[in-house]
DNA sequence: CATAGAATGTGTTTGAAGTACATAATGTAA
DNA sequence: TTACATTATGTACTTCAAACACATTCTATG
């Protein structure tokens, strides 16, 4: 006997009073890279019981609005960004793990770069945070954080996704140094160069680097269909960009 | 603004008529293995919406319970097995997926075998399905089905998990035939033989398969300490295991 | 009992991809 | 001009995956 597969009108009102009483959440783990370093974007939490903690951006998913639609829209209104990779990576619902009742809520990541989001220190308290070392987030944020940062780095030697944190030209160089970051550890210069152009991701510019305090290396960009495909949004969203 | 970061007894209110009355469900992609051929659990739907068709194994997550508790307990109450595979894949929330109401559900696979729950027929309407050729299920459960087979295909080359499909012991060419039904695909026999040989994962029982009609294989099982750790569930579940 | 047939068990070769490591070339700065 | 830092490229060794061939062991059949 399952919840779902009765079909009584006391079904109905016991369903709506037992059941149809939880909040659904979705929480953006919102990367950015800066200083050779990866940073998240991080709100200071206005709840009493998590006084003074830092927690990811997120919000209820609302009564006309899929679930999917929820992280694009918080990151419109946090970044001004629309057309941004965004991607699903868990939910998380045990039963206190928000204060003000029972919230299950989905987790996303996504990658901007921060140059087009400076947040306005005024504006509210919106901060980017070194990932590195960073403890006692609000709620599960640290569990979600940490459980996303996981994801992106089984994901970025397998799919194009990264090229959001940098500009559009870069050198092989800064590309690694951001590999690194997000790896955690050091890679071999001459190995990644390797790995990197094997695997077809990249157009030489035939420009150099320039004001750099050293021998200037070559300047590189993604192909413009792998932009399209993994730094601006998911499919749905392609046919917008196409057309622009 | 957002609503989770207000903190008025008007927003209480508000936020407890528009936002608290989502209902989230756990769907189980229950895999099974029989005949050569991959199976899944179903259940005849029993919605007028969808006379006739066949869903997957879920139900309401409840308000004591932690959402990664309730596919566990679906299981349970459906199979009658505790401490097996179980693992997260996804979260659909589209408006309209359920006809009652506003439904999120999260979606688990797992993997039992399936001389270990043949359903009575009379029980309820549990079958094993194949999961080929599989069409019209209700809900978007096609959607959650297909998502993880695809979740499934990616970790078997991974992890040792579906060992649960098999018997305690079993031959290497059972072991492929069940990896060509799952991946959908033909193997060659004598590289598949050296990739599961050099994970690592399995014993040389010494024994030989009996009541064969043509040359007896040597045997195998699974080493214990994988079985703990990747066929009884989660590692919260392992202190109870060890302990038997 | 001999032989054919079918499935098991164990290689080798080839090429692609990953790792470790060295050297040449180009710019800055003293 | 020289020292130094950084870019750019190459080579040998290993690891991994795919394609492929042959010998062994049991059953079945005449």
């Amino acid at each position: 006997m399952t919840a779902l597969h009765l079909k009584t009108a006391e079904f109905e009102k016991a369903t709506h009073s037992d059941f149809f009483n939880i909040a659904v959440s979705v929480d953006c783990v919102i990367f950015g890279y800066e200083d050779k370093k990866l940073k998240v974007l991080l709100i200071k939490s206005d709840l009493e019981e998590f006084d003074g903690l830092w927690s990811l951006l997120g919000d209820l998913v609302r009564p006309n609005e899929d679930l999917e639609e929820a992280p694009y829209r918080v990151l419109l209104d946090r970044t001004g960004l629309k057309d941004v990779f965004l991607q699903q990576v868990q939910t998380f619902g045990s039963i206190n793990r928000h204060p003000s009742g029972r919230v299950v809520t989905t987790a996303y990541y996504s990658l901007i770069n921060i140059i087009n989001h400076q947040p306005k220190s005024l504006e509210n308290e919106v901060h980017w945070h070194s990932v590195k070392g960073l403890e006692n987030l609000a709620f599960d944020h640290k569990l979600i954080l940490d459980t996303c940062l996981k994801r992106l780095q089984e994901q970025i030697m397998e799919h194009p996704i990264v090229f959001n944190l940098l500009g559009e030209k870069f050198s092989l160089r800064q590309l690694q140094d951001l590999y690194e970051a997000i790896l955690g550890i050091d890679l071999d210069r001459r190995n990644f160069r390797k790995r990197i152009t094997l695997k077809g991701w990249l157009v030489d510019l035939n420009e150099m680097e320039e004001d750099v305090p050293h021998r200037p290396g070559k300047l590189y960009k993604l192909r413009n269909q792998l932009r399209k495909e993994f730094c601006l949004g998911e499919k749905k969203h392609l046919e917008a960009v196409v057309s622009n």
